[in-house]
DNA sequence: TATAACATGTAACAAGTTACATGATTTC
DNA sequence: GAAATCATGTAACTTGTTACATGTTATA
C-alpha cells in the first residue's frame, strides 16, 4: 500500500489529476518511486471507487481531454493515517540482486572482478551525483533524498572495501 | 537474470535437484534473495528447456517422487559467465518503500513520529541480530551477508539521526 | 512542419506469489 | 498416530509494465 500511501499524502497537500501526480513523482521522487502512468491511472481509479478520494472538478483547456482533479475524502484522510503509522512503524530491508554476483566472485580472477567492481563504483557514483542534484524540497520529502545520497555513500565504501580485499591477494 | 544467474552458479558448484537448492537459498540467502518453491521449479524447467542444464539423473528414494538433479552444461557455464559480468559491473539501487512515510513525516507531531520511528528502529536490529546469526560460510558468499550487516547498521545511524532531529524540534 | 508535451486510458503480457494437490517417509 | 519433512508440480491470482490508441496544443 505505498503507492497509495504516496498518492493519498500528495493529494492531502492539494487537489491534482493524474498527469500532474505522475509528474512529480517523476521529477522528484523518481529516486525512490517508480511510477508508471497507467499504475497511477489505475490506482486513482481504484481509490476513487473506494471513497478515498472524489474527482472535484473536470478542467477542460480547450478541446483537450478533461484533466479529472481528485481531492481527498474523509475516509481517505483516515486512510493516509493508518497507512503513515504502519510504514513508519515498520522496515523491510530491500532485497540486493546485486549481491549475487558478489556471492560467485571467485569464480573470476581477481584482476578482472577488481576492473568490473570499478565499472560498477562508476555506476554507483553517477546514481549519487544525480541525487545530489535534485533541487533541494521544502519539509520532509528533503528526508527522502538525504537516505538516497547515504545508502549510495555506504554502497560505494562497502565496494571500495571489497575491491581493496581482492587486491591484497 | 539475477534468479537464474543464481541457480547456476550454484549448479557449477555442484549438482542439484530443485528442492536442494530452493532449501539452500532459503536457508543461507534468505536475506537477500527470496525465491519461492514453485518459481524455483519453474526457473529450473526452463533453463532445461534452453539447454543451459540438464537432468543427469533420477534419484527414487523409496516410493518417493524422483529427485530431478541437475546439471550445468558448456552452454551453462558460458551465460554464467556473462551474467556475472553483467551483474558486478553494473548497479541499480533498490527502491526504499519505507521513504514515502518519511516523505510526511510532517503530518504527524514531533512525539509521535519518534514514537513510531523508534518502533522501525527496533524492526531493523531485529533483522541486523538475525543476519549476524547467520553461520559464516566459506567463500565470497560471505560477502552477501558482510554487505547486509552494513547496510542494515548505516539503516539505524539513518534513522537515529532523523530521530534526534525530531527531539530538538 | 515535425516534435515534444499535455491528458487520458485500454489490452496484452510478464513475473512471481499463493493456494492447492499428491503422496511417501521420518520424527515425536 | 499426528506432525513435520521430503519432493514434485499445477492453476489461479496479483501486481505492475509495455505497447498501443487517441487527439490537442505548444515549441523548435
Amino acid at each position: 500500500m505505498d503507492r497509495e500511501l504516496l498518492l493519498l499524502g500528495l493529494l492531502r497537500r492539494e487537489d491534482m489529476h493524474g498527469y500532474q501526480l505522475h509528474e512529480f513523482i517523476n521529477q522528484n521522487l523518481s529516486s525512490c518511486v517508480d511510477l508508471k502512468k497507467p499504475t497511477a491511472y489505475f490506482l486513482l481509479d481504484k481509490m476513487a471507487e473506494a471513497g478515498w478520494i472524489l474527482e472535484v472538478e473536470e478542467q477542460q483547456a480547450g478541446n483537450r481531454p478533461a484533466r479529472h482533479v481528485y481531492h481527498l475524502t474523509p475516509e481517505g484522510e483516515a486512510v493516509f493515517q493508518r497507512l503513515l503509522r504502519e510504514n513508519l512503524s515498520t522496515y523491510h530491508s530491500p532485497r540486493f540482486p546485486s549481491d549475487i554476483g558478489l556471492a560467485f566472485l571467485d569464480a573470476l580472477k581477481p584482476s578482472e572482478a577488481i576492473t568490473l567492481l570499478n565499472r560498477r563504483r562508476d555506476s554507483i557514483a553517477a546514481e549519487l551525483a544525480n541525487a545530489m542534484a535534485v533541487p533541494a524540497h521544502p519539509g520532509s520529502s528533503q528526508l527522502v533524498i538525504e537516505h538516497l545520497v547515504r545508502h549510495l555513500r555506504t554502497e560505494i565504501d562497502w565496494l571500495d572495501e571489497v575491491i581493496a580485499r581482492l587486491g591484497i591477494q
